[in-house]
RNA sequence: GGUCCCUUCGUCUAUCGGUUAGGACAUCUGGUUUUCAACCAGGAAAGAGGGGUUCGACUCCCCUAGGGACUGCCA
């Protein structure tokens, strides 16, 4: 192993002093970081999840880094949208974010310390030879699928060009031309391998050959990616490295940077990427990749978010319903999965009916009004589905459910019968419907129990069951719509409207 | 093309050489019932394929197939 990759006890045995303070302390820190490309993609929110849960769970830290060094890509609207999403999901980070272009100086410092020691050089090969070498390649790739094999000349050439990039100027003998421009490049030995001993991949293992020498710094004088990203994590105090599996290759890239500078690993966890529901990676084409939708459109919430992303790759035994306490005492990197999952909707729509019912009604009635749905109604019926809340919540998987659940009590009237209930609403019913009014009447107090015993005492009177009056009741308060148990569905529904509703049909059955 | 990774019920997963391969969601059947929903009971449902190693393999090794990642002066 060359010097480096990292056991599978915690935080590599750092040999040396250690440089970091965090480290001393043994103290975890974790952090997540995405690029402001638009939004927070659920896959990045369920690895923001585990970096979270990784520090909570040891007692450290999990900051956020914003990785902006692309300029021209990088939106303060994005920004902002991931944060936002972050925020909702209880994913705040403990400090305020880094903002990585903001470090460019100190990106450039690390680049020339490399090669001051000898780790990188200065070298003139601009993007557009590099550029005119992969397209070579690929001339000769598609001349080889073209015409079924290559002649040996040109067979060599393109063995020759994919291989991993030298630069001839990594000769410290050979002198760079005076006056070109040139980059910062990662001096990547020829021999031996590199061995990362990852949480959740393995122990794997890379020659060095098989690694290009990357730019560090480019001929702008800024950073490269892999350049920031483990300046930063050194410099953050960053302990244990979670994020998406395509970057694990990275980590190959990045290790001499760290062995470089003679600075301590980290520990890697790289998590599999999430798929969807057709088990190919997950893209717009599904919809829901921002988590936002989830908030705004799905209508989740977020502790279910948290616990449906949880189980989504990691596991604790045969345990389903994890909250956040339980999941923090739980949570630990060797329970991670390898194989990308799929998203499940239906699945997700359980966890979060789980949630539904525990939450507050307040609460729930707070986020469901903030949606379209029910901006478009009145104050009598927001505050009829205000109360009704407690009800209804516990019938629904999420937000959008609820609206349908809670459609029997907007104003509709007269009620138009759907389906069955048209179905239930003979003459026979309507005469029965007739002669329940009167009962009704005699409620003094239009509360549930008072409801109950009114129409139980009607049934006794006239010896019918509940049978015979329930669902014509129900087809005419509801119109067929979901609904709870009937008499909570009257007390809902207030006494003006319950009757106006029940007169309506019955009346028009004589 | 190269390097690396993945593959247990439809889906998420348990199993860490010896189990009737377990659970959850979905699904099916029955029950309860004032529609839908909920609820209760029960059922069906899996180790990609082929070779090894072993007394014994879902578990270890190899090959094949399928999927994925990386291969930028993007992140």
């Amino acid at each position: 192993m060359e010097r480096g990759g990292c056991d599978l006890q915690g935080p590599r045995s750092r040999v040396g002093q250690p440089q970091n303070p965090y480290w001393t302390l043994m103290t975890v820190v974790t952090r997540f970081a995405p690029s402001p490309t638009g939004y927070l993609h659920i896959g990045g929110a369920r690895t923001a999840l585990f970096c979270w849960l990784y520090a909570r769970a040891k007692g450290g830290k999990f900051l956020l880094r914003i990785e902006d060094t692309d300029k021209e890509r990088s939106t303060q609207a994005a920004i902002d949208a991931i944060l936002d999403g972050l925020n909702w999901l209880g994913l705040g980070g403990d400090e305020p974010p880094v903002l990585q272009s903001t470090r460019a100086a100190r990106h450039a410092e690390v680049a020339h310390e490399l090669v001051k020691r000898g780790a990188a050089y200065h070298c003139p090969v601009t993007a557009e030879e590099l550029q005119a070498r992969r397209d070579e390649a690929e001339g000769l790739q598609k001349k080889k699928a073209a015409e079924g094999s290559l002649s040996d000349a040109d067979a060599a050439r393109m063995a020759d060009l994919l291989k991993p990039f030298r630069s001839p100027w990594r000769d410290p003998a050979k002198p760079v031309p005076p006056g070109a421009a040139t980059v910062i490049r990662l001096r990547m030995p020829d021999t031996r391998e590199l061995t990362v001993a990852d949480h959740v991949q393995g122990t794997v293992s890379r020659a060095y050959a098989d690694l290009d020498e990357l730019v560090l710094l480019r001929s702008d004088g800024s950073p490269t990616y892999m350049l920031a990203v483990v300046v930063d994590d050194h410099d953050m105090g960053v302990t244990h490295v979670i994020r998406g599996d395509d970057h694990f290759l990275n980590t190959f890239r990045q290790l001499p940077i760290y062995i470089g500078m003679d600075w301590p690993q980290p520990d890697y966890s790289h998590v599999p990427l999430i798929h969807g529901p057709d088990g190919k990676k997950l893209s717009k084409r599904h919809g829901a990749t921002a988590v936002d939708e989830y908030r705004d459109v799905l209508g989740y919430l977020p502790e279910a978010m948290r616990n449906y992303l949880l189980r989504l790759g990691w596991s604790h035994g045969d345990d389903e319903i994890i909250p956040d306490d339980q999941a923090i005492a739980w949570f630990d990197l060797d329970g991670l999965n390898k194989a990308p999952a799929r998203l499940d909707f239906v699945k997700l729509d359980s966890v979060n009916k789980h949630y539904m019912a525990l939450a507050d009604d307040q609460r729930v009635f707070a986020l469901w009004s903030a949606r379209p749905e029910a901006k478009a109604l009145g104050v009598d019926e927001l505050s009829r589905i205000e109360a009704a809340t407690g009800a209804l919540k516990g019938r629904a998987a999420n937000l959008v459910q609820f609206s349908e659940h809670a459609r029997f009590l907007t104003n509709l009237r007269p009620i138009a019968l759907e389906g069955k209930a048209a179905a239930q609403l003979n003459d026979e019913a309507r005469t029965r419907l007739s002669t329940l009014l009167p009962a009704l009447e005699g409620v003094q107090d239009w509360s549930e129990p008072a409801i109950k015993a009114a129409l139980t005492q009607f049934c006794e009177q006239n010896s019918i069951s509940l049978g015979k009056i329930g669902p014509v009741l129900r087809a005419v308060l509801t119109g067929g719509a979901p609904a709870p148990d009937i008499t909570l569905v009257l007390a809902l529904l207030g006494r003006n409207e319950a009757f106006a509703r029940m007169s309506d049909h019955a009346r028009a059955g004589g």
